[in-house]
DNA sequence: GTCTGGCACTCGCGTGCGAAGAGTGCCAGG
DNA sequence: CCTGGCACTCTTCGCACGCGAGTGCCAGAC
């Protein structure tokens, strides 16, 4: 439907827009791109797009913008994914693999993030939906006050404070954490409640009460962590957004600040590949002028959780893409080795 | 030196500047204020305060404002300490008292300052440097590799993985952590180290060398953990800082990012009673046109972190104060109780 | 058919000017 | 020591104007 030259035209307005921030008109696009027609020419294909919805003028007689669905062909059809250079890449190496612990891992990849993207980095917890139990602890703090550690093949270590009914003696407690162990360790989360289930069966009646609380907050623990956690950073960098400031800015603060919108955001997000969200595409209001490139990562080939930038629509979303891509690639290797 | 009408004077430009964000005049002042003399009379007096440096105009012909050194004496001299009310502690306790585990407190903490100034809130996690060592525990996740785990009176837990130079037997290891506990349990932080310092004596001449790691790694924990952890919120409030915009703001959310520069501000901070930083009095550049009102909570008589908010300079101090001193008290009283 | 050059037209933006208004400083008198 | 009055200084706002960028359209060339 759209000639191929026309859609060479579109590239470039939203290259030239990306670049200087300011609407394009057809005779900077003739002299920057040697497209080999006159700013005439330029100018019916221009109309064309408007037609089409690809781009829009800010006001008569100003140069044209891309719209929401200009950037959204743009990234679909007319750009590939800029692949980071050879030294990037190993900065990016150099720098995670630094890492001493999980909470490092992330904090040094929100960081990078940001700084590679000059944008708004989102950077989830490995989830523990997908990971396995490496190791179940329990500790008794009281004679009627257990401690349960649960410590996932990613790293992630979460505990919980049990008060049980009765006391509970080191005999039965060492019991108890020998057979949770035996049953659980290795395993993926989504299986472990089946697999605990009769074990109350094998203690005491007097001890049965403590066995099924520990069990219970076990089962408790796998179901709310998946309420992620996330960590973000380079806020700073939504002072480059534009000159239309407080409108723009604080919702996206605000959306920043609720961890469950932004969870739901990257949950949303497609479960393989990248997806990008440009504006309106963004179920959230407060983020319709901005654009989210997300991805997820994981220690092996399976996906354990998402990362991505914020930024606003006008990004350089062939670089942006490359960076999410190659760092999720490097976390992900990270992750397998630890 | 400075009459009391003239302090009025000042209380009255700081409040009227404060509420309405325009510089204010002394006809304005006269009518809103009934200090029971003419506007000739207060420009005289404003004249006088101008000298003294503790109001200025922002050009010729334009109301005053106040200046750093103005704020600092209305603090000091002018203004009390706007308690909360009744409703106001009532709904604070409520709020607090929902917490589920230490990370919930922080979380709800700066949550909660955040709304009740509507500014930045800032909260820092409670420290290990006077908190005392609840339990240690040691899991072995392999033949040569252990976990350690160090949990706290405030609640917090922190884990270390150990790789052992040689394996350890689950003997020995039950012998470790018995040992371990019945020196360091209910010891401050800082006693630790000369409590095990010859504890590897107490073993077998193969076992040494993993006791000693696992040592050295607590004793590495209660140090580098000192570099605290923070949790920031409200950062949308940012937005209602004034209308020179990214000049303003920029600086400021760079500073939120690093955590190192607010750790460092807070813990200049005084270590008793409540400090307020304003303006310029801040070390950090990028925070000279904030006011920072920081204390310290804990959970018995001492302080074991800070807490405070982060807002323009032109803030109601009055009532930041009041905020900021009701929610310390009240994390004290949630974490004593805990 | 498609591209091109030319031309008239539309607007936004920066500039300059004048009036209005707010606020000050100073002075003489109570 | 306070007060009323007065002259002065600036900022802000509205408005008219001209410039320039950019468009749309049309007639002609390839």
């Amino acid at each position: 439907m759209l000639s191929e030259r026309r859609l060479q035209v579109l590239r470039a307005i939203v290259q030239d827009y990306v670049g200087t921030e300011e609407p394009v008109g057809s005779k900077a696009l003739t002299e920057r791109h040697n497209l080999g027609v006159s700013p005439a020419t330029v100018r019916n294909d221009m109309a064309a797009l408007e037609d089409e919805g690809f781009i829009a003028q800010p006001h008569t007689s100003a140069g044209r913008i891309p719209t929401d669905k200009g950037y959204r062909l743009f990234v679909d059809r007319l750009a590939g994914v800029k692949p980071m250079t050879a030294p990037e890449r190993r900065a990016i190496q150099n720098f995670l693999d630094g890492s001493v612990d999980l909470d490092d891992v992330v904090a040094r990849t929100v960081r990078l993030l940001a700084q590679l993207t000059r944008q708004v980095a989102v950077v989830q917890y490995p989830s523990l939906t997908r990971s396995t139990v490496r190791h179940v602890e329990l500790l008794s703090l009281a004679p009627a006050r257990l401690m349960l550690v649960l410590i996932t093949d990613t790293g992630r270590v979460e505990q919980r404070l049990v008060d049980c009914p009765a006391p509970f003696g080191e005999q039965s407690l060492a019991d108890l954490r020998a057979r949770l162990n035996s049953r659980v360790a290795g395993r993926r989360f989504t299986d472990v409640p089946s697999l605990v289930e009769d074990l109350p069966e094998a203690f005491e009646a007097d001890d049965r009460g403590t066995v099924s609380m520990v069990l219970s907050t076990l089962l408790e623990t796998l179901v709310e962590e998946n309420e992620e956690r996330l960590m973000i950073g380079g806020t700073a960098n939504l002072t480059r957004f534009g000159h239309d400031f407080p409108l723009t800015i604080r919702p996206v603060l605000e959306a920043l600040e609720e961890q469950v919108v932004l969870l739901k955001l990257l949950g949303e997000a497609g479960d393989s590949g990248m997806t990008v969200r440009i504006g309106h595409e963004n179920a959230y209001e407060g983020l319709n002028s901005t654009s989210v490139v997300s991805v997820g990562y994981g220690s092996g080939g399976e996906a354990v959780a998402k990362l991505g930038v914020v930024g606003p629509t006008r990004m350089d979303y062939p670089g942006t893409m490359g960076a999410v891509r190659a760092v999720a690639r490097y976390v992900g290797q990270i992750l397998a080795e630890s």
